[in-house]
DNA sequence: CCCGACGGTGAGAGCGCTCCCAGTACCGCG
DNA sequence: CGCGGTACTGGGAGCGCTCTCACCGTCGGG
């Protein structure tokens, strides 16, 4: 807790250098059409009086901030489990980092925080917002969009009721419907006939992509191995249970994330069934620390998480610096579906 | 990507409530001291027009940013195995949101990073800096205290030569070493007599602390039952392999997280060893999604997480406003360390 | 030789807000 | 009736920066 000292303005390294305040504004930001000389200077004079720009006054009148918000709405305990948001963070942060922009996190429990997290983005603090984690009937959307303030999601948002905005909505997501897919596909090339999944938090859109993924590849399935979970192990648990108690002749699981397939082989293997052998279980993720330390390890959809994120604040930066440029070449970004693979390990 | 509108100024508010920007001003930041009547048109024109204050001009008078950074220097992959930092994100920020402050995030990794985040704090752009994850020989403390702000670090600091700051440290850690101690007594009142510690990363404070607690116990402890890891599940189970080959005797592991015991009790799995019967196993941290879910579920140290984020932002905070007034009653703001319990689960 | 063009440079006007201080109205009291 | 207070209220300066525009010198072309 030391004192701050009081920072020499612009002023200050002016009247060092002995030119004008604006020259060495134009030096600070770029030295554009400033003899080289005089740029040397004023350079020197920064240096020597340690200036930083007072980011506050410059704000007040360029009307920027170099700042976009991160919304975190997740009222559930799932962030903790999940190193999902992390690694999208890490994106993210990279992504922002190389074009001098701050990461604003605002993360909301509950429905209280959401007209917080709106006067804070209407209150024109940020440049733009990157908001995750929707759940259907969720006002946040709607709210943000009428802030006005630029926004991409992460993940497909659903509306709720008569909140939908007008504008166009930029998100960027997996490819859940077609990764399903081809995870499901995989297990009835094995020659599975019995197999079942275990559904992520339908209030989720990529948990209801993910199921219809599963549905396009067995059209007739027998309703009875579709199991309703919530992307936590032990909702993976009891889906597993009973799943094993209305279909003990399942021979064949897809999980609708990585966390859901470890609560099921937990409960596979303590009901003495042998993973891939008496059942093939496939996640959705490819959380490393989850998928390579489960036994034996997880065969799953791998989405590159990471890369979402720095796709998502690209998108939003350039959504800006086009808006900027007052709309220059090409339209608005447009969402990104990112492609999936299927990592073969050994459970199915 | 909606067209942002121009917003409604102090002066456009006060001119529909026929009042000077003053008094608007006045309403605004409590209303103190206006008159009742007053202070209701005011209101009401704040509303019919949607203002929302100007941060930018309000902090170039104030020099106040409402603004606190949070620095995770993590240059490994940890922060993504480990729910550790978004629990103390999610206690900082619900302190933050209560004294209406928001939180900057800045991830780095590697040094290159940390000119840039020293730049920033440097900056004036927040009124003070939460610091986590130091590393032995990490330039960074001393980089942020140089930088004259106001800073509180989640764990004990470790200093690199020479970059020690001359203030008081203040820092919010949990009792790592007691914890570490109750852990083992733990094992020893069990009858063990061949206790192991596999420890975390020893260029951490929290690492150090847990082995000097192992030691502290285990006095004259052979050699080879202190294995050196990494906090990772895979470092554990290269650790709990190499323990086994050393000292096939061993019927006891306190290990340095609980990530690490996970990775040390498959290990024990996979060779058949039964826990708790041939070897009892302790974790460290209470991680829930991982300690609940091991088999058996996991004795282990908790210490409460979310609460260590939210006490490092209210000691922050506390001191940011004693500063303001002037150094009034008490003095800065010291360090906390936080107890730890041991809880008992089926491992141990 | 004069004029316009052109690369540099500096003076000055704000951006929207807070806060000091001067001013106004109204009270009670001598 | 006037005076000193008390309780508000408004005018204005100024936070540190950017940006427009006028200005200056230099150069080339007519």
């Amino acid at each position: 807790m030391t004192e701050t000292a009081p920072r020499p303005t612009l002023e200050a390294v002016a009247a060092r250098a002995g030119v004008s305040r604006a020259t060495v504004s134009r030096v600070v930001n770029g030295g554009d059409g400033v003899r080289e000389s005089l740029v040397e200077r004023v350079r020197q004079a920064v240096d020597e009086l340690g200036y930083v720009p007072n980011q506050a006054a410059r704000s007040l009148v360029t009307r920027r901030h170099d700042a976009i918000a991160v919304v975190i709405a997740e009222p559930e305990t799932r962030v903790f489990a999940d190193p999902f948001f992390a690694m999208q963070l890490r994106g993210i942060s990279k992504e922002l980092t190389a074009h001098d922009s701050q990461l604003v996190l605002l993360l909301t429990e509950g429905r209280a925080d959401h007209a917080r997290v709106g006067r804070y983005l209407a209150g024109g603090h940020v440049d733009g917002a990157l908001v995750f984690s929707l759940h259907l009937d969720d006002p946040l959307p709607g709210l943000i969009q009428r802030a006005g303030v630029p926004t991409v999601f992460g993940g497909r948002p659903c509306w709720s009721e008569g909140t939908r905005a007008s504008g166009p909505t930029v998100y960027v997501d997996c490819d859940n419907r077609g990764g399903a897919r081809e995870a499901v596909r995989h297990l009835v090339g094995l020659g599975r006939t019995r197999i079942a999944h275990i559904t992520g938090a339908l209030d989720q859109t990529s948990a209801v992509d993910r199921l219809d993924g599963f549905r396009d590849v067995m059209v007739d399935v027998d309703r009875r191995l579709i199991v309703e979970s919530d992307f936590t192990p032990g909702g993976g648990e009891r889906a597993m249970r009973e799943l094993l108690d209305n279909c003990p002749d399942v021979d064949a699981v897809f999980a609708a994330n990585d966390l859901t397939a470890y609560g099921a082989m937990k409960v596979l293997r303590e009901e003495g069934l042998r993973v891939p052998e008496d059942v093939a279980v496939i996640g959705f993720d490819d959380m490393l620390p989850v998928a390579e330390q489960t036994e034996p390890p997880l065969t799953t959809v791998r989405q590159d998480i990471e890369e979402m994120g720095r796709l998502m604040a690209r998108l939003l930066l350039r959504g800006l610096d086009r808006r900027s440029v007052r709309d220059g070449i090409g339209g608005a970004p447009s969402s990104v579906i990112l492609p999936t693979t299927l990592i073969h390990r050994a459970s199915a």
